[in-house]
DNA sequence: TCAAAAATGTACATCTATGTCAATTTTAAG
DNA sequence: CTTAAAATTGACATAGATGTACATTTTTGA
């Protein structure tokens, strides 16, 4: 019992290895060289185990990359939803609060995400996930435009517009500072919903992301 | 001499094999699997060739990874930038003309680019390539701005939004039909330049797609 | 048609990876 | 302290990939 309850508060409980080692070096693994770099191996080379000790706590290979999957869907999709959810007065308070996602990486593994998309490319059942995850997304950016009172056509465009412009940032694996970073978020609110933020709404954004302008 | 031009041309000279036969394999495997499919036994294979045939063309595997990257680099800057300097009267025909890009397979491989940024995860040498040409059609898409009269911090923040618009929907993979892609085309040129096109720069430009709306 | 060049193929040595099996060691609980 | 469960390990069998050396075949051009 009280094992169980070290484990997930990331405790170890004696032994070196465990499902959650083993799955958070994938994960680094999956970011710095992509899918094909997730191998039990160097796995096992990095975290000084032997590779055969994998075997005990997954099947195969497949079953660890079936975790990963599994963390990331977890992870990235329901953030973002709860963004576009958040309180706003106005579309553009309503902006500001979904481009959160951009500046807090525990809203949003953008580098996780990155190797995801990546990984889609040479796997139809992760381009599957892929697709329904961009899907569920849309739809809720879409639902948002919609109730700060745009029409459907719209919306939908707006709506990608926001997305896509996130999805091709992290495709270019910026690493910006803060401060460049946002010196462009007024203009992409007045471009993405064409109104600009007031002073007030970006004194509360700056806040809530510690920079002083 | 005519076997160079008959190269060129595409046409064989006796031999199954040479440079572009492989080139254009590893192309394809690059498309399908990523880099860390583009290896010479697979290769050989579907070409129905020695694996070790491959070593008369290319001193090793890396020299042919060095060939994909400078075939893209030829391939997907160029015309983006030879784009955003067509003849237009207008921002919003400017717009259309860059979203050419968007819709025409000739002008930019966009599974291509795919395949290329997901690499550069995984390769710092890749990565400084990506980075260089993101640089270079950025910087023109700004220039674009600029001339049509916007400030130098809007003319970026513009920019970005219709280049990562792009970047992002090219990550999505996305495959929908001509229609549908048009439907969307008058609202993304108002919301990248806060201008309507008019109807008749859009009867141009679905003209040149050859679309009937 | 005949030699040289161009391309292809076979054999070899090496390395990295996967997954199974049968020990063995370590830990936790009584 | 002991024992059963949990975790770890080394040995084995197999498979796919790289690259070199050398022999062989095919093409081209004089």
């Amino acid at each position: 019992m009280e094992k169980q309850i070290e484990n997930i508060t990331g405790q170890n409980s004696g032994w070196r290895g465990s499902s959650d080692v083993w799955l958070r070096a994938a994960y680094d693994a999956l970011l710095e060289t992509g899918v094909d770099g997730v191998k039990i191996q160097p796995l096992a080379k990095r975290l000084g185990l032997s590779r055969t000790s994998f075997y005990w706590f997954f099947k195969d290979r497949k079953e660890l990359l079936d975790a990963l999957i599994t963390l990331w869907r977890r992870k990235n999709t329901g953030n973002l939803i709860k963004q576009t959810n958040a309180y706003a007065e106005t579309i553009s308070e309503a902006m500001l609060n979904v481009i959160d996602c951009w500046l807090m990486p525990d809203l949003f593994d953008a580098k996780f995400e990155f190797a995801v998309r990546s990984w889609s490319a040479q796997s139809p059942a992760v381009l599957a996930e892929i697709e329904r995850a961009d899907q569920q997304r849309l739809d809720a950016l879409t639902c948002l435009f919609q109730r700060f009172g745009l029409d459907s056509t719209m919306a939908d465009v707006r709506a990608r517009t926001i997305y896509m412009v996130q999805i091709g940032y992290i495709s270019m694996q910026s690493n910006e500072d803060l401060a460049t970073r946002m010196a462009r978020i007024p203009g992409y609110v007045e471009t993405f919903c064409g109104q600009a933020p007031t002073q007030n709404e970006l004194n509360r954004f700056y806040a809530r992301h510690k920079f002083t302008p």
